[in-house]
DNA sequence: CTGAAAGCGCTTACAG
DNA sequence: CTGAAAGCGCTTACAG
């Protein structure tokens, strides 16, 4: 494939001028210019990645790091953002090396490889990620983003979901649909997003004049553990056996919903007439359920691409402030709701 | 985190000396190796890829290639299978890139830009690839192993699951179970492995004296496009329209299997005493589904594992033959059949 | 506007 | 058994 002597030779000039339009820095003149091109053309010819590493210390590298146990989820929520990313990447010759943490963190022990090798240019981590970590990483300097989550507290670049308006317009038309007793349930409600959809929970059943009568707090169902179809099992048997008046379910994500459609099947409810139920992600699941089921839509590429390009704006310039962008999102109405 | 040299400085040797340690060659004194290794534990070094690369020609990379459609799946199973490789690149500190093709490859329009720019040792593919892109690899001398596919008449490295013995262990279960009249859906007929699992299908039938009758031929539904839900819905309904005392049905997956079993319950008919169901994968989401999908279990994390492991070999020996590396399935059994 | 030269951090014959 | 030196393929001041 030849190198930047080979090139420079056909073109008749110096690799330094080569090099110069490569990366299109200086002034090279316009004929020059040409000739180099047009020999970069012919040969084929790419820089060897690991050549410019070293002269330039960057290694085109970025990291991506999410809780291992989401690669044992049934969703492919955090693939689809990873896809984003990915595709982002393309565009600009880079890669993202991906790689899995445990729930705990100690640097001490192990870290991702690519940390200790000071392969990557910056690490972009999606959904809940151990806070050790993300201390670990902006002690070492190196330029992080966060995706859908957020440290209480600090203050870290990062893409969030717009979680408050999303569930607000899933309640909201819930509410417009004639339901009066909306429920509520949810995992790890320490997480962020999840407080967020809460929240816009809230806000929609005030809006709605449906508070209440025990209404929110003997219709919320909340737990501190992992959200899993298994919470939404338990959150909706919790509440049904507690308010017989029960007509629709807000879940905090799909596979919660998921959970909660078993067991209102189970007990032999109709969806959505007796019950509707909503949730949140559109996980790619939600549209093969029965019967499938209303969601907030998340546009996952969306939230890689933009985690990507935030990313190398702050490799880029790292003294700017924190950043956070907020990616919006939109209700799919489908059967459940 | 220091170069070579300051190891070289610290140890009082020649940098010569410490790369022969760093890369256990040659002779080195016992004396002088410790003094190395002493200096290399004190000042948490970690010899720089990029330059390594650059003075080997290696990458240290190896790139993951499936196709885009995986991604927008239901299914986790080729996430799982990417897992796997990252476990086992974890310990050689090499790092998987994972990139997507779409269903057709041009080498003349568009290459993955890992090999384009040849920041890869070799490269594992998993599931249906486009051919021509196999063909376009083998031509480039770059190692390849096939995970879970194979092209006719081609040999080419893989690693292969049995998918004849899982598929005879189901059906034998749906036979020893007392179910008669066993059905077979699925997809992508093509893929070899479906084939394989329609083989064992038949072999179980026939080692169970269930041949006849029009079994298997008016209870076999199969299709050549992609398989999912869609398939396992469209299939059950043609076979029980067909045939009013199909009593089961193994389907060539677990999300053909999720779409029949949809089917299958939309027509108010009982899993498993009407009609037993069970697939092949063991995604996560078979767990969940109600009721829980008894499947044939493929070790996904061992299929990457394994296929790393191929890979290196191939890229240490290329001039080796190509070799065939078969991972075993087990039957789970849960509530569907 | 262009070229010669040093340097990035390694590996690998080659001497000794 | 160990070191001096060339080389891997780039980038980047620095002259001119």
């Amino acid at each position: 494939m030849g190198t930047i002597k080979d090139i420079a030779q056909k073109a008749e000039v110096s690799i330094s001028t080569v090099s110069l339009v490569l990366n299109n820095k200086g002034y090279v003149g316009e004929e020059t210019r040409k000739k180099v091109q047009q020999a970069i053309q012919d040969m084929n010819y790419k820089p060897s990645r690991s050549a410019r590493k070293l002269a330039t210390g960057k290694t085109g590298n970025i990291g991506f790091i999410i809780w291992e146990g989401h690669f044992y989820d049934v969703e492919m929520f955090y693939s689809q953002i990873f896809l984003g990313m990915e595709y982002a990447a393309r565009k600009t010759d880079s890669y993202v090396i991906l790689t899995t943490v445990k729930e705990e963190f100690d640097p001490k022990k192990e870290v991702p490889r690519f940390l200790k090798y000071n392969d990557v240019d910056g690490v972009a981590l999606a959904g809940r990620v151990p806070h050790t970590l993300v201390e670990y990483l902006d002690r070492q300097r190196i330029p992080i983003v966060l995706i859908d989550y957020a440290i209480p507290g600090k203050n870290y670049n990062c893409i969030q979901i717009d979680n408050y308006h999303g569930a607000y317009q899933a309640v909201d038309h819930l509410a417009k649909t004639g339901k009066k007793r909306i429920g509520f349930v949810g995992g790890t409600y320490f997480h962020p997003s999840i407080k967020e959809r809460y929240r816009g929970y809230r806000d929609a059943l005030e809006a709605n004049n449906l508070i209440g009568n025990g209404m929110p707090e003997e219709y919320t169902f909340v737990e501190n553990v992992e959200t899993s179809p298994l919470i939404g099992e338990k959150g909706i048997s919790v509440l049904l056996d507690r308010n017989t008046d029960l007509d629709a379910v807000f879940c905090c994500n799909d596979p919660t919903a998921m959970g909660a459609m078993k067991e209102i099947q189970k007990r032999k409810i109709k969806i959505p007439d007796e019950i509707a139920i909503v949730g949140f992600d559109d996980i790619p699941t939600s549209g093969f359920c029965m019967p499938r089921l209303t969601t907030v839509s998340v546009p996952k590429l969306a939230l890689g691409k933009e985690a990507f390009n935030l990313l190398n704006e702050v490799i880029d310039q790292p003294s700017e402030p924190p950043q956070v962008r907020t990616i919006g999102t939109f209700l799919v109405k489908r059967e459940s709701a």
